[in-house]
Order: structure tokens, then C-alpha cells, then sequence
DNA sequence: CGGCTATTTGAGGTACCTCAACGCCCGTGG
DNA sequence: CCACGGGCGTTGAGGTACCTCAAATAGCCG
């Protein structure tokens, strides 16, 4: 059920735990002692793959179980009634998926598999043990909370008030500086492990204008598509047409 | 500087507070002992009152208080590079305002008063201080802020992938709904202190198209507009045209 | 009453949508 | 290795929900 290593006091990974990318992407974000660290990579869990498309939430759950993002990508969506999907969020390797139910007893979106990936599940009781005892790892699940809302009015911004060119190009530089977090090199381009349709629903556009604005950023030459590949150019590129500023993804908090 | 009762172990307001309102707002989605109560309502604050449209907080700023709404509304907003303005959320009384900077160095949006409004300035490290010595109001803040995450996540839907007639009906309805814990009354309709530009800025649309929306839902008896007030039919009937559906509200969790 | 602001209405424009057809990638199985 | 099928991407044509600009009206506050 739960494979967990020793309880290490410095942060050198435990012996056989994956979670080292949960608290590097923590570290990100908040300060952590090597005594946090130690104890976040103690953390009991059940190792799981998954094929893309897969539901990880449903709306209406009563989940058990923080499910950690190790590798690949997922999302959450709601949907309308007219059938209409909108994805509200994009998680990325080392997020945290669900620390909301620690708190809220009701699961209130879906959440998908976009990639595959690879997951920790962490039962929430260990999690919550951890945020008692330790202050400083309790606030680190609240700034990726934070920060996670922080984003989402930025998308209100971006769907509400930008048109479909700089509101793509905004979406795809965030991706970017999101992921050097990650991925040192981001910043010269990252792959989009996207369809135009998902695009789409993260956009509030349909896919057949995601599909006309990336052949408008591409003649820009702000992105890159061979096949159904997308890629994007350097950030410094996008931001040319995305009116983007990183202040709202708080990268300076850990400082 | 700060005008605080006494500590009391009980639920009835402390002599001279006007934190009540804020207990009350807080005990709607968590549960809070007698003490814990106390504590709340025993929190030093500093009283002040503001006219409408006057700015709370900026974008960049360092807070080192938390203005708590004791009556009035405010909104949180962003701005796009070419002016557009996207309200992000709306808070309405007994609201707290910025549990964020408890917990991030910047804030990544303005505020400002809707209507006049009253405000007990809180200093953060008497929250601060709360919070790690009871852990139940550490978890109510934390849900106030998740509960604030998942309305703006509705919102995204809403700006994203409805019409502008179900878009303008879901946030009446939704005002309506919040209103209840204040306002027990306000199932059979509220007036909405908004003008059409600020709704326009809510609802991703412009103030012209606002106003198309709101005749079509005044002739649907959905609404009803005398002079420049705006008052909405009861909830029920609003719901007709909203595709509206409370979950996300999270009112089941203090149960 | 005067002046400001919010609302209302009209006319014309456009960014984006809908529907539909076609073609290309790519995984699958023969 | 090739043939096949299905999903995704691409393109075109026509439609529409919403926007822009502009002017007139109405409410509100001194």
C-alpha cells in the first residue's frame, strides 16, 4: 500500500522516493529546512502511472488522498451545461493536485490526465500530521495554494480582456516561465503538450481560431509546429505579443 | 492606533468590537469552538470607514495589514496593457480581504471599495499569531481562501464558455446565493450596488452590451431596474436562465 | 438649476463562431 | 512494411454575438 523510506533529517533524496521534484518545486516557492525536506520525502505514498486522458477528480468527490504530480501534465476543467469545457488550471511536474481537500470536504472541478503521468498519492492524513507539526511546510502548502489562485485571476484577465492573439501568446509565455522552475532551458521554448481543442478550452476561443492565431504567431515567428508538434520560440519572443508580466506567479517569494 | 476589547471566552461580541459580522461570515463554512470565537472577536484592529471607489490595496504593495469588510463591497481587480479592466472577485460584508499577504510578500492585484464601506485594519501578526496557536482558525482561513479560489475558478467558466444573458444571470445568482449568510432575505431578491461598467468588468463584456442584457432580463422578470438601481428577482427565477448550481459555493462544509 | 455621470439607443463593424469538407499524422493490425 | 482507420489539424464560407462609436436621455448631487 504505501512504500515510504526512512525518515531522513538532511535533503538528500530518501532511497527510493520520487517525491524529490514535489519539494524542489516547493523550495521554488517557499523556504524549507533540510529538516522539512527530510520529512516531506519521508512521505508515505502510492506510486501510480496513468495514460493521458485519465480522470484523477471528479466533481463531487470526497477525496482521501493528495495526489502529487511526478512527471507529465494534468488539468482541471468544469463544464457548462450547454456541454461547453472550460480548463481552469494547468499542473506541471511536482504540483501538488489537490491540497484543497485537506480543507474542503467537496471536490468542486474535474481533473484529467493530459500526458501521462506519473503520481504520488499521499493519504491526506500524512500530510496534514506533517503541516501540524512543522509550521514552515504548512505554509508551503498554503503559498502553492496561493500562488495556484493567483494564476487563476490571471486567466480571468486574460479570457475576459485579451484578444485571441495576445491572450494565446500570454498562455504559452506563462507556460514557459512556469516550467523553468523545472527545466532550466524553458526560457529558449518548451514543447506543448496540447491539442488545439484543449488550447481551446484553457482559451475560451474554439479550435478552429486557436488553429488561425498559432498560424498568425507562427508566421511572427513566435512559435514552431512540425506535424502536430508545437513549440514555441523564447519567451522574449512571445512576450512581444503577450502582454505578460510574472509578477503574479510570485517567483520572488522565496527569497 | 488600535482599539481592542477585551478577551472574551464566549461567543457574544466583545463590548466595542464590530468584528462580529466577520466571525459570523467564517462560521458559515468552518466550525469554530466558543473560544476560538472569543479570540477572533478579541483581535486589535483599527476602525475605518472609505467612500466608494477608493483603492484598498495595489498591485506590488507590501501589506502588513488585513482589512476585514464589515460592511459595503469591494472588488479585486487586474488590468490588461491597453486598459481593459477584469474584476476578479468580489467581496461582500464580513469578507476578509487579504489573508493573502500572510503569506506572499506581493500582492498581484488592486482592490478597491464597490460602496461605501467600513474596515477593521488587522494587523497581520495578531493573525499571524491566531492562527499558529489554534488550529481551527488557522483551517478557517484557509478555507475562506480555498472557497475564494473556487468561486474564481467558476468565474473562469463563466467568462470563458457562457453566453452574455446566462453569464450576467449566474453572477446575479450567485450574489444572491453568497448574500444569504449575511442576509437571510436575499433569496427573494437583492439589490446589486454595481454599476454597468463594473458588471461589464466582471463579466468580460462591455457596459453597451450590459446594458442589452440587463433590458432582456428585466422583460424575462428576472431582474428589476428603477432609475439606476438594479434590483434582482429571487433566486428561482434567476437559476431559469443561469445554469446555476451551488457546489462550488462550498456551504456544506461547515456541516 | 447646472453639471457630471450613468444609462439608453442606434447604426455599423469585426472578432470570433459554426458548419463542413478535406488532408495529414500516427497508431494499429494485417 | 504497408494498408487502414481515426483523430487532429487545416481551410473556406457564411453567420452572429458582441464591440465600437456616437449621440441623446435620464438620474443624481451640489
Amino acid at each position: 500500500m504505501t512504500e515510504r523510506g526512512p525518515t531522513l533529517p538532511c535533503a538528500s533524496p530518501a532511497p527510493g522516493t520520487k517525491l524529490d521534484i514535489f519539494v524542489r518545486k516547493l523550495l521554488a516557492y517557499s523556504r524549507l529546512s533540510t529538516a522539512d525536506q527530510g520529512e516531506l520525502l519521508a512521505l508515505p505514498y502510492q506510486y501510480r502511472e496513468l495514460g493521458p486522458n485519465m480522470t484523477i477528480l471528479r466533481e463531487g468527490d470526497h477525496s482521501q488522498i493528495c495526489p502529487i504530480l511526478l512527471s507529465g501534465f494534468a488539468f482541471r476543467y468544469k463544464l457548462a451545461a450547454d456541454g461547453g469545457r472550460q480548463i481552469v488550471a494547468l499542473r506541471i511536474p511536482g504540483d501538488p493536485l489537490d491540497f484543497q481537500s485537506l480543507y474542503l470536504h467537496t471536490v468542486d472541478h474535474h481533473m484529467q490526465s493530459l500526458t501521462p503521468v506519473e503520481l504520488a498519492l499521499v493519504p491526506l492524513a500524512a500530510l496534514e500530521r506533517l503541516a501540524e507539526t512543522r509550521r514552515s511546510i504548512a505554509r508551503a502548502i498554503l503559498v502553492d495554494i496561493l500562488v495556484e489562485g493567483s494564476i487563476g485571476r490571471e486567466w480571468q484577465l486574460n479570457v475576459g480582456r485579451r484578444h485571441a492573439l495576445p491572450r494565446l501568446a500570454h498562455f504559452l509565455c506563462e507556460l514557459a516561465y512556469r516550467l523553468q522552475v523545472i527545466d532550466p532551458g524553458a526560457d529558449e521554448g518548451i514543447d506543448v503538450p496540447l491539442t488545439q481543442e484543449q488550447l481551446a478550452d484553457i482559451l475560451g476561443l474554439t479550435p478552429v481560431h486557436v488553429n488561425r492565431t498559432l498560424k498568425t504567431l507562427e508566421e511572427a515567428g513566435a512559435v514552431i509546429r512540425s506535424g502536430r508538434r508545437l513549440r514555441t520560440g523564447a519567451i522574449g519572443v512571445l512576450a512581444r505579443f503577450a502582454d505578460f508580466t510574472p509578477l503574479y506567479l510570485h517567483r520572488d517569494n522565496a527569497a
